[in-house]
DNA sequence: ACAAGTATGCACCTTTTGGTAAGTGCCCAA
DNA sequence: TTGGGCACTTACCAAAAGGTGCATACTTGT
């Protein structure tokens, strides 16, 4: 009956929506990932998505550690991608925002399921993650 | 009123659960992407979670022109990471298969969201990224 | 004996990604 | 005149991710 080989009577799907489409992409979380992945991608959109339109050199103070070229790169790619709006009001000296665009905004939305299951998991993972790298040299009092 | 640089009344934050938390991790979604970026780990969890227990074999050939190293190479990351369960049973020739965890199976769930924007918005997503890369090489007839 | 299938491991290489440091053109303050 | 802030840009380099192909040890089928 409960004889490994055989599986029956699935339960329901939760990853359904993956059917392959489009030439390129394998399924819609394809899609989605290979527009949010990038090292500073989900800080900056969470960055507009809280705070609206922000300036160049707020983003960058706000976005911790991230080096100027870092930054641009992630934000042209967004930008093209469709996400985020860059507003250049053409001053001197140059004054530029950047917004989350409709579409930006549905895929925050869409994304808070998965900050949501980090929160709560981020100790399990956090875990796993600092003894397959490095990650106690710096010493951040381990369990001792 | 609508002047940009003033924004008044922000609506509700959609990437809530986003505050920096445990070292390493910059928040939640951060934890999350780690653990399912990777190429083919999508794929991995969409078949997984579809099909139950899955033996290697199998699914080397549901996730199309995944190498071995790659496959083998993923699944470890996320065995390791807790999403998924290895059972080996010791047979021979070798035969052993793959499972959601009770983790990964939630992580599962929280990446619908992710594939229904993915789904919806893929059009759009497909056309930005034909351009970018050299995408209409083999020639699926561009505009000209 | 030989090929094929089973689930991997390993060596080597290319591509992609990320990072550092410097420079640009413009203006303002000291 | 020097220095700083602004929003970038460029050249160069290191590290990570991904890919190819061969090897393993054992069994079944021809």
């Amino acid at each position: 009956m409960s004889d490994p080989t055989s599986l029956p009577a699935r339960p329901p799907l939760p990853v359904q929506n993956c059917t392959p489409n489009l030439p390129g992409f394998t399924c819609g979380l394809d899609a989605t990932l290979r527009v949010v992945s990038g090292k500073w991608k989900p800080l900056i959109l969470y960055f507009l998505a809280q705070g609206g339109p922000t300036r160049y050199g707020e983003l960058r103070r706000s976005v911790r550690d991230v080096s100027d070229k870092m930054l641009i790169q992630q934000l042209k790619e967004l930008e093209a991608d469709g996400l985020v709006k860059r507003t250049d009001y053409k001053e001197v000296p140059p004054r530029v925002d950047y917004s989350l665009t409709t579409l930006g905004l549905s895929l925050a939305e869409a994304l808070v399921p998965l900050c949501t299951w980090g929160t709560e998991h981020m100790a399990e993972v956090s875990r796993v993650f600092a003894e397959r790298e490095g990650w106690t040299r710096r010493g951040h009092q381990p369990t001792g």
